[in-house]
DNA sequence: GTTAGCAGTCGGTAGGATCGAGTGCCAACC
DNA sequence: GGTTGGCACTCGATCCTACCGACTGCTAAC
């Protein structure tokens, strides 16, 4: 909707504007590559840029500076970015020799993106409750205290402490496992069904009370995030009160979590200040991509900066990252 | 060392630096409860702490500020301070209703303690190592690949990713798992013995490389910690670039544990500017307490919040909280 | 040893001048 | 008609100065 020129200009001003941080002015825009028209005109297209709301003054004898919309459309026209040769590398070489416990590899690719972008960068990990049950134990702790574990299909470990109704001894507690295993073993944990009568009445009594601890939701929603270079976000910022609500946010998981999903779902892979829905966040993007395994969504990765991010590179880092760790998970399974 | 009076009016300075962030004039320290004398004798008296290091004047004709010698000296003088009551109360009702997952407890912690203290929280969770083993078990993820996972003591999971050398079905997986559960259960992960012969030659391989897995430390170090209210640390500070460095460090897991164990190690419980051995800590102080379980310290909890915090009540927060958190972890065993 | 009084210091704030980057507009130009 | 150079104008940022006020250190009296 912007004709050829007007969106080369609003380009000049965002790149300029995410390198300095300082307003620009028609001088500069005219200087850049890309832009082969006098100060004066590229004033008349920044006045025409400023009333269709790309742009914005900070006050009458400063230059512009981009706005939500003015991002929104130098983000929609970018074309694919690429990530540059020695960061490409830097991701090959930590998903070659990434290995070991899902959570540890998760929490290293949060500081692979962090380091990448010099944002703060998230990592939701795939939902316990759609990977399938590879194994399931009881463990007794106390005599009345036993601890579920199940490990799962991708090799995480999902754990409930459950208090029971009745005493139960390393012997019943096994009978329990065995018969729920029967049932249990090969489903998705989310969805564990109906199991069927056990053979002792004491059996019984105690796999159903199991069975409930199992089938309800975990504490934890079932979500696991991760979160790193908190650190790199706040020097993005000089206020430290946004700094600390930024933090404040990213303090709650289960909020982290939200936003994420809210963004991929509304099919968007860069959200823009006001376009987070999250007022603290007005000051921030956050760039984020899903990754599948086996072809389907089960986590995302992303990270958070400010507004005037580096788009280009935090969507490349972010798309590679994403792409590769479902690449990497799916060899598992 | 400092007679009665210096000591009340460096007391006063403190108190109301910490309140006020402002530097204290000897008018201020004159009007305090506890000091009777006039503001004349004030400023001698300020005049002589400041030459003997406990108090500092940011410049000719402000008040004062009290030194790193001079928090040190406030600390040291004060009595053995009580949480009020609103906050024990906070605290008895978090432990009564405290179950579940050790380390989702040891995560709501540092919520409670960075709820009473409004600075960040730390909490490190007892090492896996010094726990007993209470269940072994080996679960295939891929052909060559399995997933040892060993039930705790204290309720904790510790998990390790094995790549086999060879081809392992679950049969086989269990027999392993069997022969090394017999010889590993009851005692501390940390000090896996030698595990006799095994029944079959193929058993007996992947029993070795099991084993040494085993014993090498896992990724983490073992150690487990909590960190929370880094929002919160964020507000008591006006300068971005301290909140940056601080959370800097805050990030870094291994030196948050290693920090609070030197300072526990070195028998303090307040460490305060250069004292922590940290650069970046340099505006901030440490609040920690160590805490038992059956007798013996197994982890340690702690605020970080800036030099000028509240020492008497962050002292009694750390001090209950540990104490509670202890006696909690107890209970199970 | 303590205190009242007083001169002196110095950061912080307010007012005013200046500077300069940048704008909007207009007239000329292609 | 779109583009451009020129020009008057705006307004934040910077610097200076004056001033205020919260302090201090010192001295002399108590």
């Amino acid at each position: 909707m912007l004709d050829e020129r007007k969106a080369s200009i609003l380009r000049a001003v965002v790149e300029e504007y995410i390198q300095t941080a300082q307003p620009v002015g028609s001088g500069h825009v005219a200087a850049a590559p890309g832009v082969q028209v006098s100060s004066a005109t590229v004033r008349n297209d920044m006045a025409a840029l400023e009333i269709e709301g790309f742009l914005a003054q900070p006050h009458t004898s400063a230059g512009r500076i981009p706005t939500e919309k003015g991002y929104r459309y130098f983000v929609d026209a970018l074309t694919e970015p690429s990530l540059d040769r020695s960061a490409s590398q830097r991701v090959r070489a930590f998903f070659d020799q990434a290995h070991g416990e899902i959570e540890q590899m998760l929490a290293d690719t949060t500081h692979l993106l962090s380091g990448l972008t010099d944002y703060a960068a998230v990592v939701v990990g795939p939902a316990h409750e759609a990977a399938r049950v590879r194994s399931l134990q009881l463990v007794g702790l106390a005599p009345r205290v036993a601890l579920l574990v199940a490990v799962l299909g991708n090799g995480a470990v999902e754990k409930r402490t459950i208090e029971l109704d009745a005493d139960a001894d390393d012997a019943l507690l096994s009978d329990v496992a065995t018969h729920l295993s029967a049932h249990v073993v090969g489903q998705p944990l989310g969805s564990v069904a109906l199991v069927g009568p056990a053979p002792s009445p004491a059996t019984d009594a105690m796999v159903t009370q199991v069975k409930e601890v199992l089938a309800a939701p975990s504490d934890d929603d079932g979500d696991h995030v991760f979160v790193n270079g908190a650190s790199r976000m706040a020097a993005s910022f000089d206020a430290v009160e946004t700094v600390r609500s930024v933090l404040t946010i990213l303090e709650q998981q289960l909020v982290v979590v939200t936003l994420l999903r809210d963004v991929v779902d509304r099919g968007l892979n860069v959200a823009i200040g006001t376009e987070t829905g999250m007022q603290p966040l007005a000051d921030c993007a956050l760039v984020v991509a899903p990754y599948t395994v086996d072809g389907e969504q089960v986590g995302t990765v992303g990270v958070l900066g400010p507004t005037r991010m580096n788009y280009p590179q935090a969507l490349a880092a972010v798309a590679v990252v994403g792409q590769r760790l479902g690449r990497r998970l799916s060899e598992g399974s």
